[in-house]
RNA sequence: GGCGCGGUACCCAAGCGGCUAAGGGAGAGGUCUGCAAAACCUCGAUUCGUCGGUUCGAGUCCGACCCGCGCCUCCA
């Protein structure tokens, strides 16, 4: 039984499918107005556990994310420069999709973008109107929330209490109540315009997820993903706008990711903890090792980003990379040990139970873990045979269908010169010339390359 | 003011009423090794922010308090 916390009902539920088998998932996507930092994609992330997850429990996943190429930075971004939208947001989303490969987050089905889907919005606006859920002033459109009871619902948040008056938008003064929120924003100077039925004007931002989302997965979703920020008041639009225009409950589950902090501290560009991938990149951070770092904290606790974390996280992943290594390549006798196979086959399930319990990487990385430490303890007493091999690779293998976090290519070749180097360190040894064969290892150390002897004799690895 | 989250070993982090408090990192000792590395073995919280309470029994439930943080405004 797989069980995730919903936030709209404030605890864990027991996941039901509207379709069985098939999961209906939509995540919200990036404002293409900058580079994504470190804490989009610790979202984006928690998403790719979330869908891998469910694809390694059976399910049929049809994911949906949209992205925003329309709303108030992209169009200040724009301006600023002197160029078109559709120029300024092209470079940010070649950038987000270069970045999401490289993390290995899984491609969503669909990638919907705003500018694309205009008349989707202004049909749901429209029907919107007509069912007196929005009102037009001054050449603009809003949603009545009075007039959608179940508002809050999401964020805990009773309307009448809203702190008024301080922090409204001063321009938004024509709205008949503070907390209506724009459907539909009057042309402006400077700013794209779409000449529709509803007249001239362009979408806000909330109608967009809401019209996107339905318009590929029908009005009823499973799941609805995103960060702590966005359930209020971004998940909460949505929900009034969907609801009211189909009449149906929008979205069964809510899973909400929490912030990632950096150094304790929100990341901000003043402060200077800002990063984004390429920052990190260009540090020479490898980006596995973030994905990593990024997962392996559950995903509805706070994240502090450090580098001593980064590198704990590193150290980590590189035991099970070690471990792969010594088991592709460790010389084992002819045979099985049927104890293998179910060893193999509790970590499976314990790495399974764990992630069924909204999604608890802790508990399933320990199952992880604890395989490595017993398949490493039979393989110093010899206890590990050849046909065991591929059980182990295999179910490695199954874990990282969720955790992708593996080399991708198996063998890497190191130039001749380097073998030869390595050869000429071996006849040193035999030669008992100790102080040529250090000198040797270190000066291929030098060069990312480390040597360890074993009792099969010397073998190589890259320093990552 | 309203709503909500967190405080578990040196660091990260599970556990949420009941066997000896997971797992990872770092550290110490040992096996192996020419040395190193890797791997393996062993050792690190009588204790879970504080103080009360409920209970046969509490990090685990209740209350108060102390810290740290988020949202209520664009934000993953």
């Amino acid at each position: 039984m797989i069980r995730f916390f919903n936030t709209l009902s404030g605890t864990v539920e027991e996941f039901k499918t509207l379709v069985p088998g098939k999961v209906r998932l939509y995540t919200c996507g990036p404002t293409v107005y900058d580079y994504p930092h470190i804490g989009n994609y610790r979202a984006y992330i928690f998403e790719d556990l979330l869908k891998r997850f469910l694809l390694f429990a059976g399910y049929k996943v049809f994911h949906v994310m949209n992205i925003t190429d329309v709303d108030d930075k992209t169009i200040r971004g724009a301006n600023q420069l002197g160029i078109s939208l559709q120029e300024y947001t092209a470079r940010y989303i070649q950038a987000f999709f270069e970045d999401i490969k490289t993390l290995r987050i899984l491609p969503a089905d669909v990638y919907p973008r705003a500018t694309e889907h205009i008349t989707d919005m202004v049909r749901m606006i429209k029907g919107l109107l007509e069912k007196g859920y929005a009102y037009y002033k001054e050449g603009s459109i809003y949603f009545s929330i009075k007039k959608f009871p179940a508002y809050g619902q999401l964020a805990k948040i009773n309307p009448e209490e809203l702190k008024a008056g301080a922090r409204v938008d001063a321009d938004e003064y024509e709205k008949e109540s503070v907390h209506d929120f724009a459907l539909w924003k009057k042309p402006k100077e400077g700013e794209p315009c779409w000449e529709t039925e509803l007249g001239p004007g362009r979408p806000g931002w909330h109608i967009e997820c809401s019209a996107m989302s339905t318009r590929y997965l029908g009005p009823q979703l499973d799941i609805h993903c995103g960060g702590v920020d966005n359930i209020f008041p971004h998940h909460e639009n949505e929900i009034a706008q969907s609801e009211a225009y189909y009449g149906k409950k929008f979205v069964n589950y809510w899973l909400h990711c929490h912030h990632l902090v950096v150094d304790g501290e929100k990341m901000s560009k003043s402060k200077g903890n800002f990063y984004t991938l390429r920052d990190l990149l260009a540090r020479g951070v490898d980006p596995i090792d973030l994905r990593f770092f990024l997962l392996s904290t559950h995903y509805r606790k706070m994240l502090n980003f450090t580098f001593e974390n980064l590198e704990q996280a590193k150290a980590s992943r590189q035991r099970i990379l070690d471990f792969l290594y010594e088991i592709e390549h460790r010389k084992l006798e002819p045979g099985s040990e049927p104890e293998i196979t179910s060893l193999a086959e509790k970590a499976l399930a314990d790495f399974r139970e764990g992630l069924s319990d909204d999604l608890n990487i802790s508990s399933a990385l320990a199952a992880v873990f604890e395989f490595i430490r017993e398949i490493n303890n039979r393989l110093a007493r010899n206890a590990v045979k050849q046909d065991d091999r591929e059980k182990i690779l295999n179910t490695m293998r199954e874990f990282d269908r969720v955790l992708a976090i593996l080399p991708e290519k198996k063998e890497e070749t190191l130039p001749p010169e380097i073998m030869a180097k390595i050869e000429e360190r071996e006849k040193a040894r035999r030669e008992k010339n100790f102080a040529l064969a250090d000198a040797i290892r270190e000066e291929l150390r030098q060069l990312g390359i480390i040597l360890e002897d074993t009792r099969e004799g010397v073998r190589w690895k890259k320093i990552k």
